[in-house]
Order: C-alpha cells, then sequence, then structure tokens
DNA sequence: ACCACAACCTGGCCGC
DNA sequence: TGCGGCCAGGTTGTGG
C-alpha cells in the first residue's frame, strides 16, 4: 500500500509524537515481522509466536532507547536511537504505524506494539503480516542498496537519464526497482507514465531525450502530489493519526478501468506488466 | 540483464 | 449463506 508519498505523510505525523520518547516495552504478536535480529543465520525458521531469541534480543535492544530522528529512505522508515543503532520499519501492503493511547483499544491487527515514556503506543498494524522490521547498527545494512531520492534537490534530469541509458527493460518494471530509484511503487508508476504520455512497456533505452525529461518531471510532479494531498488511501492506507489521505481524488488512470481517460477521453485499459495491475491509456501512451 | 512465477498473508468482492 | 477464485498499494528468491 504505502509508497513514497504515503510514508512521507506518516513520518511528518511521527515526528513530533516520537521525538525524544523513551521504549519503555514492546510486544510482538507476530514473530515474522521481526526481520532483524534473526536467530543465528537461519534464513527460514518455522514459526513460532513472539518468543525466539530474535524476538528477546530485539525487545531487549530497544527497550530503554531514547528516539533521536524519525525518517524516511525511499519506502522504509528509518528511528535514529539513542544508542547509535536503527529501527527501521517497511509497511510493505498493508502496514500502519499508529499513535494510540497505551489504553486505547486493541485492533485485531496490532500485530507489534511499541511502548513509550509517555503513557502512549506506537502500533504496527499489518493485516496481512507482510510488514518487517529491522534493528540494525548502520542504517545501510537495510537502505545502502537503495536508488536516489527522487525528490532529492541533487537528483537531476541527467542523473536519471544516465540510470535509464542501457537498460532494455521495460520502463515500468524499472521504476518500481528500488535499487533504480527509491520510493515509486505502483500508483505513482502508472500516473508518472500516464502524465508523461509514455506506454509502460516501452524499453527503457528507446525513450527519446525528450520523453526522459518528461518522465523525470512527471515522477516529482506526481509524488509531491502525493505527499501535498497527504497520501492515496484506496482501502487501507492511513496516517500516524489514522487519517485517511485525498490523492486518490486526483488519481488519473490507477484502477481507473473503463472510465474516460482525463486527456482524451478514450477508456482507460488494464493489463499486467511485470506481474503487476497496470492501467493506462492506449491513445495518449504509445 | 531480464523475465516469469511463487511465496509471504488476510480480506473484500464476484459469480454460482 | 457458503465456497471457490481472483484481486490487492511490496519485496525476495528461484529458475530459465
Amino acid at each position: 500500500m504505502p509508497e513514497l508519498p504515503e510514508v512521507e505523510t506518516i513520518v511528518r505525523g511521527l515526528r513530533e509524537p516520537l521525538f525524544g520518547r523513551k521504549f519503555t516495552g514492546v510486544r510482538v504478536g507476530w514473530e515474522n515481522l521481526v526481520a532483524r535480529p534473526r536467530p543465528d543465520g537461519s534464513t527460514s525458521s518455522p514459526r513460532r509466536l513472539a518468543e525466539g531469541p530474535a524476538v528477546e534480543e530485539f525487545e531487549r535492544g530497544l527497550v530503554g532507547q531514547r528516539i533521536l530522528d524519525v525518517k524516511r529512505r525511499g519506502k522504509y522508515l528509518v528511528f535514529a536511537l539513542s544508542g547509535g543503532e536503527s529501527l527501521i520499519v517497511h509497511l510493505r501492503m498493508t502496514g500502519r504505524l499508529l499513535i494510540k493511547n497505551c489504553d486505547d483499544e486493541l485492533d485485531k491487527h496490532d500485530h507489534l506494539i511499541f511502548e513509550l515514556d509517555d503513557g502512549r503506543e506506537l502500533r504496527f498494524n499489518n493485516m496481512r503480516k507482510l510488514g518487517r522490521v529491522y534493528l540494525v547498527d548502520d542504517e545501510d545494512e537495510i537502505v545502502g542498496g537503495l536508488g536516489p531520492e527522487p525528490l532529492d534537490d541533487d537528483f537531476a534530469p541527467a542523473d536519471f537519464a544516465a540510470l535509464l541509458s542501457g537498460r532494455r527493460g521495460m520502463i515500468k518494471p524499472l521504476l518500481l526497482n528500488q535499487r533504480f530509484v527509491a520510493g515509486i511503487g505502483n500508483i505513482y508508476a502508472d500516473e508518472a507514465l500516464f502524465a508523461a504520455r509514455i506506454h509502460p512497456e516501452r524499453r527503457a533505452n528507446t525513450l527519446r531525450g525528450e520523453e526522459v525529461k518528461h518522465l523525470y518531471h512527471a515522477i516529482r510532479q506526481v509524488l509531491a502530489q502525493g505527499i501535498q494531498n497527504r497520501g492515496t488511501t484506496l482501502s487501507d492506507y492511513l496516517d500516524a493519526e489514522g487519517r485517511e489521505g485525498r490523492n486518490q481524488e486526483h488519481l488519473r488512470v490507477f484502477r481507473r478501468v473503463g472510465q474516460p481517460c482525463p486527456r482524451c477521453g478514450t477508456p482507460i485499459k488494464r493489463t499486467v506488466v511485470g506481474g503487476r495491475g497496470t492501467y493506462f491509456c492506449l491513445r495518449c501512451q504509445k
């Protein structure tokens, strides 16, 4: 569910309530959410609930630490801790991070709860249990391999062009590849390709200079607009305070099969590209 | 490099 | 009401 604009909105909403807070307790309801530390070496462990050594280590490592900073890298949330370590969270498809009071009623999908020193809690709500948390010494162990931040000031059109050159795959799967550029997901990939009038199956190295430039600006525009609208809520997404976004009101192609293209009126098509549902206008995107 | 597919999970929706 | 099938905003691993 959450892509760059949704994660950015959550991060902004978490800064004030979390800055300077101390973790006083951690309750793990689904062990597989804890991706680091892992029980020595074993990658796929039989799943027990909430009591492996890795989970104990995760809890021990967190309790007593203060949160010094909250930031975003791609679709990851990164919490800098007083002990020098980083707590990193990826929401995957249905994850939410919510600030609640400790006496607020629990939701059935609150699978990981961080207790804070002010009587509040940070709850990792995770309907599909696909989310992951990492406690690491160095954040680069997790986010080090990500591509550039598309909204950074120093990410220039020439950088984007350089990344594309020599790539022979289809443009849409490339946009979704987090080692290429960080933070773009299925919604914003389709919206950016529509804005740039580029067919999702175009081979990256066949884009003309002009098209590359248009796509660069389209990506930044749709992401910035997503942030401005506080994210896209199609079904699950909520910010840190449990509020929906409103960018869904501004989508032009995503999940709009059969509806008229806002530019030419042709009904929007759906196909599958790289295994992902893909929405586009056959007439505008060649 | 690139691609297709399965796995990880639960729930909503559709057709029968 | 129930059941099977398909779909879902993400990522990773496997095999070709």
